[in-house]
DNA sequence: CGCCAGGCTAGCG
DNA sequence: CGCTAGCATGGC
């Protein structure tokens, strides 16, 4: 495998891996211990990427292993292929977390948050697999998310076998659409696994997530709300956490509350109006606020400890 | 046991 | 349009 490492220093504003990949944006990583939401700085994650264009009638097994950790200062990386664009990509390394923080309006839950967990980065996950997992994500604990998207990945992914450990990526379109709604449910998908599948169909037959970019906010939204078990909030997490719109903020239950609590003025009744509301309120890059809100209230903002278990 | 979790769909008025 | 019942599953 090749190695490398990316100083923090080039990252501007800072990094914090673990609270960028364990703060329930992203559920496409895995920590080597199996655990989410436990240990201590320093341990390695591990991602299986797409090694081809996904237009392409790729063959199996071309995905691309990237582990990294945080460790003395810099991302060190251990990968089949030159990880440093995956990771820029993946990680938003190259967002300025201060410039961003600056132009953020003056707003003291917002700045409690941005101080309490400094070096939270948004994520830009592939959009399939994005899609897939915040479908999966309705009425259901970040932890309990991350485990189903592990199962799917055992059991309908292609599998790498390097030095000695196997590895396996997240389905591809066509293999979640080959699966059964019977399968589906056995990896505790519950009223989810139909969703799943026929999201999976669509995609397979070529309607992507990603041909909402290019379209202005709104209409990026709508269109993603095509896919089967896509409503606004599960569109605006894709929006936000793979397609680079960072204006989105998802209206889940932990934000409708701080909204209840903190800006009842911005409660105008329909989702689409109070997205509005709540995205004037936080300015132009709303999304960094609303993730960093998210989890400063889900942690019940405390620093950092053991949150959930699976 | 009841309640809740990064909600959505279908069916109603 | 807006409103609501029903929906699986597991942890506390």
């Amino acid at each position: 495998m090749e190695r490398g490492a990316i100083p923090i220093e080039e990252c501007p504003g800072g990094m914090d891996l673990r609270l960028t990949l364990e703060s329930g944006q992203s559920y496409c990583w895995r920590r080597d211990d199996g655990l989410m939401y436990d240990g201590d700085d320093g341990g390695w994650y591990h991602t299986v990427v797409d090694g081809t264009d996904p237009r392409s009638a790729a063959p199996a097994g071309s995905g691309e292993l990237i582990r990294v950790r945080q460790h003395d200062g810099s991302l060190e990386w251990e990968s089949t292929t030159d990880a440093v664009p995956h990771l820029r990509r993946l990680l938003r390394l190259d967002d300025d977390l201060d410039a961003i923080i600056e132009e953020t309006p003056d707003d003291p839950l917002i700045e409690e948050a941005y101080a309490t967990h400094r070096g939270l980065r948004l994520v830009r996950d592939p959009p399939f697999p994005c899609l897939i997992s915040f479908i999966c994500s309705a009425q259901m604990r970040v932890g309990r998310i991350h485990g189903m998207q592990v199962t799917l990945s055992r059991e309908f992914g292609d599998t790498l076998e390097i030095d000695d450990e196997t590895y396996h990526a997240f389905p591809t379109p066509e293999q979640l659409a080959a699966a059964s709604v019977e399968e589906l449910r056995e990896c505790s998908l519950g009223y989810r696994a139909p969703y799943v599948r026929e999201t999976a169909e669509m995609v397979a037959s070529g309607e992507r997530p990603e041909d909402a970019l290019g379209s202005a906010y709104e209409d990026a939204r709508d269109r993603l709300t095509r896919f089967v078990g896509v409503g606004e909030k599960v569109a605006d997490c894709v929006l936000l956490f793979s397609l680079g719109y960072l204006e989105a903020v998802p209206l889940d239950t932990w934000i409708r509350s701080a909204i209840e609590e903190h800006y009842p003025d911005c409660d105008r009744g329909s989702y689409r109006e109070t997205s509005r509301a709540i995205r004037e309120r936080f300015g132009e890059h709303a999304g960094y606020a609303q993730t960093y809100v998210f989890h400063f209230l889900r942690t019940g903002g405390r620093e950092s400890e053991a949150l959930e278990d699976t």
